[in-house]
Formats: structure tokens, sequence, C-alpha cells
DNA sequence: TCCTTTCTTGAATATACATTCAAGATTAAT
DNA sequence: ATTAATCTTGAATGTATATTCAAGAAAGGA
């Protein structure tokens, strides 16, 4: 018997940034070989084909994501301060420079989601798992009262990750703090409005 | 002499749409070839390489919705109601299944933003634009007393840049009218809120 | 210590692809 | 009608790339 000598979750998160950076198809497979430290053999053996990392690699960036956001929302806090606080984060990331800017699921669907069905399911599958989680928070802040008791959650989540996905295109060609935060501080304000759901 | 025998335009937009559905790199000049009609040889007197062919299609593709805007907002009706429209229209394109759905120059930032700058500087220099055009209406807005006085016009043009980029991502996910209408009407309906501007 | 199992290595293979180019075809002016 | 200029054709070229595989290396059980 014999153990793999590489450490799955590393190799996944040098895969995932490479493939943030160059998109998949850009990305060969002598890029991921010097991303990872993997010679070839061991990535075929491991995840049987390029396909088959870049997926591992979603998964990865799934688990890594949804950690962190349950995380920042464990608390005792007002779901609205914990709300602000997640936009300012992402705005922070918008405006490090590196490639964590972009989301990998968004980037990839946007990619390969017209040729690729697989992709497809699986990014459709883990956003419609974060609009969900971001449901659960508006349906704290209605028990906390801090907006409406009429709002529809499922609605404004949606509108939220509307924004969201907005605000991290704007930031391509305006990575400005200036120009990102007042948008993410818009955003905010209206959705705590009262507003009338259709 | 003699004449190239294609139409231009109808090249280009066959090459644009191509390049729409797969992105730039899984565009293979066969794709190409078979989509316009034209060989390879022909390409490459015309547009250099694949890429100058690319770059061709980028800027046909700003010139169409550029007058498909300037065409919807060139009449004496409330500029209030032209946005609405506007975005119903955006909405109804994001229905269509083909691949219209999608906007070139955001798509192509996401693609090769990071590697090629020179594609990145022109789909940078015609967002701004569009957003410029954007801004004029809310300054006819202004101008019709349909909004605040003391509204911000850049700022206003931003967050709807924003919000129709949103849209478009959430068309991705949920290509439903359902879904995309309401969020439509709530992004306009905050756009006119009297909101102090940071 | 030895042996079996499993992992690693990286050169070799086959394919896909962008690009070139020389011969053939077409046009328009003389 | 002839000619010169330009366009079209599509097979050939060279490069890049995903994938395979057989030999070598390491680990753990007996």
């Amino acid at each position: 018997m014999r153990h793999a000598e590489f450490d799955r979750e590393t190799v996944l998160r040098a895969a995932m940034s490479t493939f943030l950076v160059n998109g998949y198809a850009k990305t060969s497979m002598q890029d991921l070989t010097k991303a990872t430290g993997l010679h070839p053999g061991s990535i075929y053996c491991a995840f049987d084909n390029k396909k088959g990392l870049f997926i591992a690699a979603i998964e990865q960036y799934q688990q890594d994501r949804n950690e962190q956001f349950q995380q920042l929302f464990a608390n005792d806090r007002s779901a609205v301060d914990n709300l602000g606080a997640y936009l300012a984060l992402i705005v922070q990331e918008c405006l490090s420079c590196d490639a964590t800017q972009a989301c990998l699921l968004t980037k990839s669907l946007s990619e390969m989601g017209e040729q690729d069905e697989q992709i497809k399911q699986m990014t459709c599958q883990f956003l419609q798992l974060w609009h969900q989680s971001l449901a659960m928070v508006f349906d704290t802040a209605k028990a906390q009262k801090l907006i409406a008791q009429d709002s529809n959650s499922q609605f404004l989540a949606q509108y939220l990750v509307m924004g969201i996905y907005g605000l991290r295109t704007v930031a391509h060609t305006q990575p400005n703090e200036q120009v990102l935060q007042p948008l993410a501080d818009k955003l905010l304000a209206d959705l705590l409005r009262c507003e009338p759901v259709k």
C-alpha cells in the first residue's frame, strides 16, 4: 500500500486559481502541472482527465465559499449588519487585483454553459444553493423584524444575487472602491426598503 | 480590380454569433469558415487572423447595439417610459434561447480580459460609452422633471448598468419571465426613487 | 528483508488547430 | 479581347495540446 503524496485540497485550490485566471479552454495541462506540481500521469490517475480536475476544482470552490458564507453569518448580530459586512467583503474581493475577484461558478457557466450540460447543471445547482442561503438570511431579518413581514425572501435574495453578479461585472471595468461601495450601499438600502412585492 | 465577394456586415454578424455561442477560445477557424461561408484564405486576407476577425466582430456588435439603443430612445416619450421599454426588451432578449442573450462585450471581457490587454481596452471603452449613453437618458429624465434635480446621472447609470449585467447573469440560471421581469421592475423603481446620493 | 501493491515520472502518441501559400478564377479597365 | 490586378480556393505545414503508458520509485505488510 501507498498513499498519494499530494494534498488534494491544495492541488484543487491551485487548479481553481489557474482556471479562474485563464478560463477552462485556455488552461493547458502544462499550466496545470506547473500550478499543481503534479505530473500529467498523476492528474489523470487522480481525476481522470482535464475536465475531471475542473469539476473537482469547482466542487472545492463551492465548498470553500459555502464555509466562508456560513462562518460570516454564524453570529448573533443583526442580519442587516451581516449583509452589510458580506457586501463590503465582496467589494474588497473585487478590488484585489488577483483572480479571486471573479466567481468560478458564473465564469464557468458563462464559458461552457452552452456546450457542456454537466457543467451547466452543476454550476446552476451551486448558484441555486447560494440563492437559498441568502433567502434564509432574509428570513432571519424578517424574524428580527428588520424588514416588512410580508417581504418575499426568495425575491429579495434573487435581487441581491442579481446585484452581486452585476457588482462583480462592473468591477471588471471599474475596479475602484469609490465606484463599487456606493453601488453596494444603494443595493442594500433598496433591499431593506418596504416594498410591495409583485 | 476586383471587389470582395462577401458582404462584410453579414460575415461579421455570423462570426459574432459563433463567438457568442462558443467563446473565443473554443471557436475554431473551421467553425468560422462554416459560419461565414468564407474560406480560410479569405478570412486571413480580410482580417489578418482569428483575433482580427474577433476584433472586427466586436466592433460590429458595438455598432449594432448602439444603433439599436439610439433608435429606442429617439422619440418624444418620457425617458422613464423609454427606460421601461428598454428593460423589457432586455428581458425578452434574455428569454430567447439563442445566443443573443449574452452581451459579447462582457463575455469577451470575462474570457480574455486577464490575458489580452487590447481586448480589455476595447471592450471596456465600449461599455463605458454605453454607460455614458445611459447617463444622458437620466439627464433627459431630470430635464423632464421625472427624477429629483439633485440626482447623480452618472451614478444612476452605473447602477442601471450593474442591474443589467446582473439580470443577464441571472438569466443563465433562470431564463424565466416570471423571475426576470419583477427584478427589472424593481430595478427601475429603485432608480426613480428620490435618493440622496453619497 | 523481501515482495506486492500503488503511486510517480515524463517521454511518446495522436489529434486538433491556426496559419500559409501557390495555383486557379474573376473582375474591370484599356 | 486582352491584361493586370485582386480575390478565392483548399490542401499542406508546423505547432500546441490532451492523453497514454511502460518503466521506475516508494510504502507497508509478511
